[in-house]
DNA sequence: TGTACATCAGTGAACGCGCGTTCACTGATGTAC
DNA sequence: TGTACATCAGTGAACGCGCGTTCACTGATGTAC
């Protein structure tokens, strides 16, 4: 952060305008969704002009640009410290995966493309985040399973904390009685699988 | 379907205008994607002007219901002949439900509420589709599973197709060599398990 | 320490645009007699 | 079979709105001398 001053309510430059807007701009994704993100809305809540934004970001686009890279971020930094907590096991990576999407929900979103489809594609920051989480995942797999079977396996674990934290989010499971670590007892079957016998 | 009649290409009356504009949405939807999906865009396709889209919803997002409902529909009528189909196993259920999510990409994300947010929640076909998914691996699962276990396994099942779909329409999975069946064989991990060691 | 000047982060006004929706209307359809 | 009439699915014009973006500008900052 380039240190802002730390007393200067008033001042005509603002100090450090680009990291205000995308503070904003994370909080109307949060409140409002994808849509809302918009450099009308984020000056007005920073208190600055529209075209002020232009100083600091090209485009509205730019702007979810931004919000992805630092979501990707974030989030590769949750998933590095989770997977040093512990040893051996991925389950530590799979709850910290799904407690991110949970932290964040419009972010996660928004990094996969919702409402700025150019996002998820282009974003450097989004490819540097997979690779991060398919090595962390590979280190962690790769002395059980042979080369053979790393792909799928990574993509299993992968699809699963994805769709597990998407339907949380959205408010779509069920709030049964036994909610509490449902997300634990979830990522278990991982590992142990259904015992669904081939037909 | 209420009847076209079959030969009248300049009739004042449409005759199926409904549908027409369903249609079209599904169109517009899958083409552009939701955020497009509007009565002027819709109405333009179809060659009529916008307000005739009133006589037959009663706002924009009233369009997105009926597009949610009938995706549910459809998607529920999938699931419901490949459970059909074999016997005993859960694999040609997960298959089918990706299959229709890949087939209708941008469709799916709307009836969880990409674009339109009330929709997923306050859809009646969506929670019916809910239900009936829940229904058949419920009745796949409970030979195998005590009643403790049944949540976490449906929400399992459910997390992992979600997500897979989510995943290849979205094109975040790297097109490795072995792409070809590698659904098949996420699938399949469902039943095995990764193995994984507790710690 | 003071002054001239380049730099650049802000400003207000204005642009064109497409949207959802409302309005009063008109043309076509179907039914009662 | 013909006519009057209610019904209703279409129409064009217009509304207000908020958006992203461009423009010429102005005020503040920092540096060279």
């Amino acid at each position: 952060m380039p240190a802002r001053p730390k007393k200067r309510p008033k001042s005509y430059h603002h100090g450090d305008l680009r990291n205000a807007l995308l503070k904003a701009a994370r909080e109307v994704l949060e409140e409002r969704g994808p849509s809302f993100v918009g450099l009308r809305e984020i000056s007005r809540r920073v208190g600055v002009s529209a075209p002020s934004a232009y100083h600091h970001f090209p485009s509205r686009d730019a702007i979810a640009l931004g919000l992805a890279e630092q979501g990707a971020r974030e989030m590769a930094e949750c998933l590095a410290v989770s997977s040093r907590d512990e040893r051996g096991t991925l389950a530590p990576y799979g709850e910290a995966y799904v407690a991110f999407v949970r932290a964040n929900p419009a972010l996660y979103r928004l990094m996969f493309g919702e409402g700025f489809p150019a996002v998820s594609q282009y974003s450097q920051a989004m490819r540097d985040l997979r690779k991060r989480s398919y090595d962390i995942m590979k280190s962690n797999l790769e002395k059980k399973l042979s080369d053979a079977e790393l792909p799928a396996a990574g993509l299993f674990l992968w699809a699963l904390v994805h769709g597990l934290g998407l339907l949380l989010i959205d408010g779509q499971v069920v709030p049964g009685k036994d909610r509490k670590d449902i997300v634990h007892r979830v990522l278990q079957l991982a590992g142990t699988g259904l015992g669904d016998a081939r037909a």
